[in-house]
DNA sequence: AAATTAATCAACCGCGACTGT
DNA sequence: AACAGTCGCGGTTGATTAATT
């Protein structure tokens, strides 16, 4: 005889429901999101309770209107990244990717057409074979600072994907985990490898300070010897230069 | 004032990646 | 190696609200 299943509630929810899963999590903490919900006594899901804790009832989740500087940072980024809500929310501390994502829909992706700026991410892929590639790099230098990104990003080659799995670290764990992905194999890494690293390396508030950093570094003559391998180079640069500069102590 | 259309955004769904067994 | 469970992401839907006719 198989037990009847109760039905899950969908739809919005209630402000008790809301009451019940901050409490829980309050006093429980996180721990097995499928299994949450029955103990705290939700008729819900587990991931309709992912999804409202981490898009609405998360301390630190911030509403309200976007701001001139935040809707820069979004159409930047997705002209770098394209649609990955979730890297370019990571940039915007509060924002969620799924607000993120609504607002560029309902307010940026016309600007961002408008400014011929939606379709960069593939042209630039393309450009990264281009022999006319080298003397853009100095054009992107000269360029405001978030496009220092660019740069790093336009040294990789795109087509091994096999190491691309550094996303989840931080910190101490970074350390070595970065040494045994790149030093140890050799391999220059990948585009998404950059990615992670940076996001990592240069939180959104420290992202003015960073880029200066790399301008010095690429200014470098040793940085500029060792450019078939950016990411080697930007290890060595974080640890000489920018890790002592400004990342918090632990 | 009522009906219609447009805009907004919370929530759902499917899928792939990851992890543990 | 294969499988199951879990998590997170991105695309999409649909309810609600605002604006327009």
């Amino acid at each position: 005889m198989t037990t009847p299943t109760t039905a899950l509630k969908k739809g919005s929810w209630s402000l008790e429901e809301d009451e019940k899963l901050i409490s829980y999590i309050n006093r429980y903490g996180i721990w097995n999101w499928s299994q949450m919900p029955r103990f705290a006594g939700l008729s819900r899901s587990g991931k309709s309770c992912r999804l409202r804790w981490m898009n609405y009832l998360k301390p630190n989740v911030k509403r309200g209107n976007f701001t001139k500087e935040e809707d820069d940072i979004i159409l930047h980024s997705h002209s770098l990244l394209g649609n990955r809500w979730s890297a370019i929310a990571s940039r915007l501390p509060g924002r969620t990717d799924n607000d993120v994502k609504n607002y560029w829909h309902t307010h940026l992706k016309k600007r961002a057409t408008e400014y011929n700026l939606v379709s960069e991410t593939t042209e630039q892929n393309d450009m990264q074979s281009s022999p006319t590639f080298e003397a853009e790099n100095m054009e992107i230098l000269q360029q405001p600072d978030n496009h220092m990104h660019e740069f790093f990003e336009s040294c990789f080659t795109s087509e091994d994907d096999s190491s691309s799995s550094c996303c989840t670290t931080t910190s101490k764990d970074h350390d070595d985990e970065f040494r045994a992905n790149y030093f140890h194999t050799g391999s220059p890494g990948t585009v998404d490898d950059l990615q992670c690293f940076w996001d990592q390396l240069c939180p959104v508030e420290n992202l003015e300070l960073g880029n200066n950093l790399y301008r010095n570094m690429f200014s470098d003559p040793i940085f500029q010897d060792s450019c078939n391998d950016p990411i080697s180079s930007t290890y060595s640069f974080y640890n000489n230069d920018y890790n002592t500069s400004f990342l918090p102590n632990p």
